[in-house]
DNA sequence: AATAATGATACTATTATAGTATCATATAGT
DNA sequence: ACTATATGATACTATAATAGTATCATTATT
């Protein structure tokens, strides 16, 4: 169970987003969410903040309030999605800063994992929450 | 510095092995490797001990003894580095088990994962430890 | 037999992930 | 205005993975 490009958080994000994406009320409550997807509500909340600030989710407070789509899901790219729960993607790091890598433009196996990064980042770019849906 | 595809551990087993092809002995110790390299010595040997294990190195013991190379290093693939260092690659774990998925090859959510998963891991199967250092 | 190497294994420290709990704030309806 | 009901912010705890250490056993060369 390690080394997921994917981890819980996001996934439970792209399932949330599922659901929303797929529902008929314009509008849910984490409560909702919870019900259908029985994800720890806490957590839920904390996921749905994340997309509220993301901006993948708007929200509103108060009675009658909840969470709504308002982006296509055309326009929602897993590397966001990626990004906003995991940090920001990458191959490798640099472990060798100072002692192999005195110039650290010039290390060929950093370049040849930056090329690589490059690689699966454009695999990644391509994919949108609507294709994960279809 | 989160959510690295590739490991310190794998990262410090590329560049031995990188230190150690392009060499001039035929055998080393991990007191050659470390002075080369700066990698802590007891994690340096674990990282030895595991590369014999699986297969990319081989090791000799007693006075004299050390590492040797035994595979071309266009056979060796990077699949297989990251799999003997972090296990099995995969892009998502199935998370809804019971709640969502009760026919869990029916996930449309999960066979969508599967084939991005695929599509990075030919990407990584074409990586041999040679195209990295060439 | 002594020395010098790796093998096996168990341990500790640090960091990331997963999950919980609580109080503050905003909004709708009365 | 008040109350109920929703999210916002934030701090906390538990668990697991990663990174690194330490020690003793085993094997090969001399």
């Amino acid at each position: 169970m390690r080394n997921r490009l994917i981890n819980r958080e996001t996934d439970y994000a792209i399932r949330v987003l599922g659901f929303m994406y797929r529902a008929v009320k314009n509008i849910y409550t984490a409560e909702d969410i919870e019900k259908n997807l029985s994800i720890p509500r806490p957590f839920l909340r904390k996921i749905l903040q994340k997309l509220n600030k993301g901006g993948i989710l708007h929200s509103q407070k108060g009675k009658g309030g909840g969470f709504i789509t308002v982006r296509e899901a055309e326009k929602i790219f897993l590397i966001e999605l990626l990004e906003l729960f995991q940090g920001p993607i990458g191959v490798s790091e640099c472990v060798f800063r100072k002692n192999i890598c005195p110039d650290r433009n010039k290390c060929i196996l950093r370049i040849k994992m930056l090329l690589l990064e490059e690689k699966i980042l454009n695999e990644l770019k391509a994919i949108t929450l609507a294709s994960l849906l279809e």
